[in-house]
DNA sequence: CCATTTCGCGTACCAGCGGTATGTGAAGAT
DNA sequence: ATCTTCACATACCGCTGGTACGCGAAATGG
């Protein structure tokens, strides 16, 4: 179990730093978790940190890749899941709320990935993600002719800043279950109304 | 100019402070300029700063209320300026989308604000400043019964977060005239198909 | 008009931060 | 068995936000 070997031990190493690192900063936020603290929950020295990642920035942007990863899967999965392109869609769209309310998602994803590397180094990251599989659901609307032709790009972006803000407000204290389903119901009207009639 | 008295003095320095730490945290970002570089600017030193303000923390969240009145006060008079429901919250929507792709906006408002402060009080900013207008205005179209009866709250996030994400789209580099116009047309298409059919 | 108080601000200093340079000892190679 | 490698520890540095305190000019009262 211990890990004989050296680059299992190294791995074990670099896994405790991102796990550790990521549930620090999802519950404390990037900037009010320092380095020493990170090594301590993680059992090593700086040292090691800096052997395995250039600095806190770029130990952030793993941790961020890995937790858009997450809900990237879990978007694609929920919508691979329906045939019909509507259903891929409006699936889609409930599986990335449900994925990112959890707060320690928000905090990594929504927060403080944006202000940490940058607004335009986060979408790209996020367009790898998430929002790829939302642009692809778009087209497939407009190509199947269910939505009227139109640029993807703007309505991507409108859509995704959405549920972005969606998720956070559902994960907010002053908030009631029905809440969801209100938003839920919300956002499929706002989607309907887009098709054409 | 000088001002002779203490009190003009005072608010001189007040103001500058203001003006240089915004100017700052506009162009660099919050996390990259130090208390060093605001003083230096403004021509003081951080006895003052500390004088007036209780961290680096006051001092941007009086920079982020700043702005936010600034665009709360544009969206409300130009949407002050039409009559009919509908077109008050189209065209307060349009000036949300001017007033916030203002780069120097776009930094302190929609990327450090909720990073800085935490999403929950740059919330409760934002509730008080344009998103305000933008619940009177749905509220005034479920009254007049242009759009069917719904509540309001979780309709104004998603409406809310899709133009802050638009706003930061388009000031991005790879984004050009047509996508503005794209943009526009996308959202009122979004709005238009929650109308009472 | 002078004595006293007030207070806006400058100066000096501190703990803690991210980051770097260098040492070290055990695992792997020959 | 010796040498090499490299994952990691240790010690240290510049700089940051924040604090304590001193000073001098403007306000105040007699």
């Amino acid at each position: 179990m211990p890990a004989r070997t050296r680059a299992q031990q190294c791995a074990n190493t670099r896994a405790a730093l991102l796990h550790e690192s990521r549930r620090l900063f999802a519950t404390r936020g990037y900037a009010a978790v320092g380095l020493a603290e990170i090594v301590r929950a993680a059992g090593v020295t700086k040292g090691a940190l800096y052997h395995h990642f250039a600095g806190k920035l770029e130990l952030f942007r793993e941790v961020l890749a890995q937790v858009q990863q997450e809900v990237a899967d879990s978007v694609a999965r929920t919508a691979d899941a329906e045939t019909d392109p509507w259903a891929r869609l409006t699936a889609g769209c409930q599986a990335f709320l449900a994925a990112s309310t959890a707060p320690e998602i928000q905090r990594i994803m929504l927060v403080d990935g944006p202000a940490v590397l940058g607004w335009t180094e986060w979408r790209a990251m996020d367009e790898a993600g998430s929002a790829r599989h939302l642009a692809e659901a778009l087209t497939e609307l407009i190509e199947a002719g269910i939505i009227p032709p139109q640029p993807v790009a703007p309505l991507t972006h409108l859509l995704s800043g959405a549920m972005n803000e969606a998720a956070l407000w559902l994960a907010s204290s002053a908030v009631t279950p029905e809440d969801l389903t209100a938003t839920q119901t919300a956002l499929i009207r706002l989607l309907d109304g887009m098709r054409t009639d």
